[in-house]
DNA sequence: GTGGTCTAGACCACC
DNA sequence: GTGGTCTAGACCACT
């Protein structure tokens, strides 16, 4: 379901976060599904519940997933928060950009940065 | 000092931030030096007091200068705000594109608004 | 639905945020809902757009809530950008204090001015 | 000259950074003065010369002290930098203080990390 | 003199 | 309809 490389940079968290917010972006998640239980997937990926905890709470603070006490973690209903939140996103992006071409960052630097994302973070 | 593009897409009280913030990290304006007051480059660029307010208010907001009620606005004292800032803006670069990447934007589009952004418009 | 009090300190565009502030973190907007229009908040508190623009510009960069351009202002959909942000507070007031205690700065002083921003005017 | 306190939460640089901001503050360095050498200070206190080299920069980048290259590390000039800067802080500190307020810190918890920070950071 | 706030009213672009 | 920008001109408090 989900792959994870301990070479990685990125913490793990951060990889299981990126793995399951991919599955729902692609609808490989549906809304209203719910995600496997924070320690089933601890187990299934052989790493601490902790970790995919802390992955669930980035996930539901960025709304793409809801919580409910008691009964597990689901895929949000409106994939429109997607639209939204790509739009504010893109809002802060430029901003950002921006101020980082004055202090001597050139886009091309920056344009390096997206690519090396991309590549599912192997680098 | 300064030019302004009335036919550009971005607003005046951005040009201004920007060329202000450009010669702040050129050190053409040195740290702990006067800015020009509002009123006077307001008039200076021919444009309302109320729009260079706005520009000094965004650079105080992101630590470029400082002011002092009655005085005037400086040059921020410290040498490297510049390298600080920097770090702390790319940190959050990766953060926003890495959502952006994985909510449908490829990093050609977003390498795009990049150019964009180097030469003139923010459209 | 906000108090304004004209004979306080406060500058009025700060009382209309801390009151939409307020209203938010309690619940009682709820994520994704929006906001009065600026128009129809300038008129219902008798105080022009302009200052509640003012008001909405600075909840957007603290994050509480996104605008969309010719549809609206939105509260944060993220349930928790609460914890986020007071985590994020809480190491600046940290660092801002420690340095203020070196430039001779009593922390009788400081929990005083705390004291006063509790009930009314910031003076 | 300066006590450490390898028990301590606070990161060791930051010790360096506070003891000698100390000093400067209370004019046991005078303005002008030449710090100890990163190497001496090292040395001296048992400690890597980079972090001694961490906290001279930090205390640069506050404005307290400057280095001419390849000569040493001097305090600041002014002493009514102190002031200013003094008058900037406390600005972000009221607006941070006044946001977490609002985020459910009381005035009382606040205070309490004051006394903390006070007390030599022994705790 | 300086910055900071507010008003009244205009115009634009987007939906 | 919505938010975003800009102007003109007023008033305040601080130095």
């Amino acid at each position: 379901m989900i792959e994870l490389h301990y070479r990685d940079a990125r913490p793990v968290y951060e990889q299981v976060q990126d793995g399951l917010r991919q599955l729902l972006v692609r609808g490989a998640i549906l809304p209203g599904e719910r995600l496997p239980s924070v320690r089933s997937l601890a187990t299934n990926l052989s790493i601490n519940p902790n970790t995919i905890q802390r992955a669930y709470e980035a996930l539901e603070r960025e709304g793409y997933v809801y919580t409910l006490l008691g009964k597990g973690t689901f895929a949000a209903e409106r994939s429109d928060v997607k639209d939204e939140r790509r739009d504010a996103l893109l809002k802060q992006y430029d901003e950002i950009a921006r101020e980082l071409l004055f202090l001597g960052c050139t886009w091309e630097m920056l344009s390096e940065r997206l690519k090396e994302g991309t590549s599912d973070g192997k680098a």
